[in-house]
DNA sequence: TTCAACATAGACCGATTGGTCCATGAAAGG
DNA sequence: CCTTTCATGGACCAATCGGTCTATGTTGAA
């Protein structure tokens, strides 16, 4: 069938170096040149393979709810406790946005820069949010179903909430250079599940 | 002292209009054109007055922390239950990131906008931010004072979470269309605050 | 070996970026 | 009245923006 030589990069490795890119500097602030430096490969190619600028952006969307979400929420999976697991990831969040270099979540980053009146871009970002809601939703029900919650608590609600603690915590994380604001926010949440 | 005729525009008021599309479009998707067009100026009495693209930012950082910030915090400062302020701040909050038209908070929108290694930018919305916590904090501290707050919980934890549920609200409230997820967060962080 | 199909690098495009400068006009002091 | 001072609008600048296109190279099929 394909006649003629392969791409002499890897789409997905160019597409990650293109994700770093997008989530340190947001949206505008990244310049095509700059990304195609960036990513190794010729202007033409990058177009070829992945569009124009914004369809760029929103595959580097896609690529970080695949990868850097997918394996930070895959402790909500792991067997025991599920608000043990709940903690245990609350306080890596709070670790992973306490680094010197912390660029919060891109999808964060992506909900400030993208415009009000953008109804896809916004569609995209609601997308992925949801994926993040729907992981803290289904570990705070079983939480419930355990009794590890009570049984009047809204864990819809909770889920929603959660997903907004960490949006906050992302975006003060990139900001902050002592991790002081962090561990407080989470020890807060952490101390409103005890008694939730 | 002065000779030569005043400016003809009223600068607060011009900065206000900047404000407002920074606050919309962020710092780096805003352009100078665009700029002088909607604060209705010419090019050379904006650079004149303000600098340069950069240091407008942050002027209009100041001005939404003294205008907007105030203003809706000051809900904390009525007499009565402080927790009942709390209450009706963060319901106010919720529906005021709840709007089709909502912006969100120009803090957050800065904050993801930052380049990590820009540290001025960082010092700045590091210092508005903490004027958020504090607010919270002042009221957390007398609704503890009042007996409202058990006295072993963390006022200082405690408001900075509330203040991290603030920006996680409004940056979800820029994408999100129905008001649900809104409501959700604000029910379960009230929800939290009834056994602190 | 020849040719068609594809990827590559980089020149190139008009438009726009942030920022400067100059000519004009208007007001206050002498 | 004249001069000095300042604000104004808009021309103008180099640099960069996102995006296109051509010339070249490389591969696999015929």
């Amino acid at each position: 069938m394909s006649r003629g030589p392969d791409k002499q990069f890897d789409p997905q490795e160019a597409l990650g170096k293109a994700m770093q890119l997008f989530w340190a500097k947001g949206y505008a602030a990244t310049g095509m040149a700059e990304l195609q430096e960036r990513m190794g490969i010729g202007r033409k190619s990058l177009y070829d393979t992945f569009g124009n600028k914004r369809q760029l952006f929103i595959k580097t969307l896609q690529l970080y709810s695949d990868s850097v979400v997918r394996q930070i929420f895959s402790e909500l999976d792991r067997e025991g406790s599920p608000l043990g697991n709940i903690r245990r990831l609350m306080r890596a969040l709070q670790q992973y946005d306490s680094g010197p270099e912390s660029m919060g979540c891109m999808l964060g980053v992506g909900m400030a820069q993208c415009r009000t009146d953008d109804s896809e871009m916004a569609e995209v970002l609601r997308h992925h949010i949801k994926g993040i809601e729907e992981a803290f939703y289904k570990t705070f029900k079983r939480a419930q179903d355990a009794g590890e919650l009570d049984g009047n608590t809204n864990v819809r609600d909770l889920a929603r909430l959660y997903m907004g603690i960490g949006q906050g915590l992302a975006l003060v994380g990139r900001v902050q250079d002592a991790p002081a604001v962090q561990r407080s926010i989470v020890n807060a949440a952490l101390a409103a599940l005890e008694t939730a």
